[in-house]
DNA sequence: TCTGGGGTCCTAGGACCC
DNA sequence: TCTGGGGTCCTAGGACCC
């Protein structure tokens, strides 16, 4: 392990700049130049283009294409996307060794320390920029400084496709004009907390003194912004940072769903996730049940399991005595979202014990992946499943 | 227009242990 | 019989990010 200098901009910030709509456009050329939506039901991405014309993220679908009758829509294809990002990354690597994943889209690179090697890290920026395109055919944008978060506000200004370096002896004036929005982790809640004070800017925020801040915010979010408004950010590049959990959820839609249909969907999701933490070998205690109602209030319950599990019989069990016990609930108000995940991972994939095989509880989960094909096609059913299944299981604690 | 799907971190109260 | 402080784990909710 070396040390960077810490006095100088070392830190590079690179985010592909719209980039599911950016490799729908290199892979059709029919797409270039012009305004692309990416997702049907919402938008999942936008190329710059549509963004001119206000298309935003998240959007419903319907009003994006009102706003934007020209768009052209496409299905999104994640394993493209997945691709791409893999190359990217392998392009980073090339680069530096340190190298912290934030996202499928983004990264930060510690280039302190190669100097000699590879020169300054604005000659190093524009290099990693030219072979992200030359590599990969993709734009991205860069933002150099001496902390994360300059780094990262930097190439938010950047975009797109640009460059952007933050020079240490000009960060307050680069910082302080700023919306108070830039700040990493105010979002819209605290945002208003902060405008109805009168504080609009970065530099509005640095003349509180922490404590009143704390006492705003809390403790957490109120040292966090004191520090980030006077340019304190000491974090370093984390190398080899691992997900915390893995998790899968699914809109209803507005129709009324029936208890078997809704069954057959906890069991799908169930289904995908356990999967999912096979394959990335993978296992974990705390099973969690998201659900989202009408009304857009939502609402969790979890289990922890005395033992980390990636079998789909296991979390099964759990997730559905999690849903009985959130059926009072689930009565009471319209459901519109169910989700599942499963936390606290463990970095080894679950023991496999030679427990007896179940043969009621095997017939129970028989049933239920049976629902999951007639409500979802044959294909929702994977031979993954069938693996996860037959293998040792660790029988859950359950909730009375 | 009532909004997708994938995540992270923090807070606060209660249970439990020493 | 009454009392304290410190720590960890679990559960539920909330804010935020891409």
């Amino acid at each position: 392990m070396f040390v960077s200098s810490p006095g100088l901009a070392n830190i590079l910030h690179a985010d592909l700049d719209a980039f599911y709509a950016s490799v729908e456009q290199r892979d059709d050329p029919r797409l270039r130049g012009r305004p692309v939506i990416v997702g049907a039901g919402v938008v999942l991405a936008c190329s710059y283009e549509a963004k001119a014309l206000g298309v935003r993220t998240a959007m419903n679908g319907g009003q994006a294409l009102r706003q934007c009758p020209s768009a052209i829509v496409v299905e999104p294809r994640m394993s493209a996307y997945s691709e791409a990002s893999k190359a990217v990354f392998k392009v980073f690597e090339d680069t530096t060794p340190l190298v912290e994943g934030l996202s499928i889209d983004e990264a930060f690179l510690d280039v302190g320390g190669l100097a000699k090697i590879s020169g300054t890290p604005v000659e190093i920026a524009r290099r990693l920029r030219a072979e992200v395109l030359a590599r990969v055919g993709l734009p991205i944008t860069v933002g150099i400084a001496r902390t994360k978060f300059l780094a990262k506000v930097a190439s938010g200004i950047a975009k797109p496709d640009g460059l952007l370096e933050v020079p240490p002896a000009y960060e307050l004036e680069f910082l302080h004009p700023l919306d108070v929005s830039r700040l990493w982790g105010v979002g819209q809640v605290t945002a208003e907390k902060l405008r109805t004070r009168g504080l609009t800017t970065v530099g509005d925020v640095a003349q509180l003194p922490e404590a009143a801040l704390v006492a705003m915010l809390g403790r957490a979010s109120g040292r966090h912004l004191h520090a980030l408004a006077h340019n304190r950010d000491p974090r370093p590049i984390e190398v080899g940072r691992r997900r915390r959990s893995i998790g899968s959820q699914r809109a209803l839609g507005r129709s009324f769903k029936s208890a078997a249909t809704l069954d057959a969907i906890l069991a799908g999701l169930v289904d995908r996730v356990t999967r999912r933490m096979r394959s990335a070998g993978r296992s974990g205690r705390t099973v969690t049940l998201r659900l989202r109602f009408d009304d857009f209030t939502r609402a969790t319950r979890s289990h922890t399991l005395p033992q980390a599990t990636d079998q789909t019989r296991a979390v099964l069990i759990t997730a559905r005595a999690l849903f009985a016990a959130a059926q009072p609930l689930i009565t009471a108000q319209g459901l519109t979202l169910i989700g599942i995940s499963v936390g606290s991972l463990e970095n080894e994939a679950a023991v496999q014990l030679a427990l007896p095989f179940d043969k009621a509880a095997n017939n129970e989960l028989d049933s239920a992946l049976d629902r999951v094909k007639d409500k979802f096609g044959a294909n929702a059913i994977t031979r993954g499943t069938l693996l996860g299944r037959d293998q040792g299981l660790t029988m859950p604690m359950l909730p009375d």
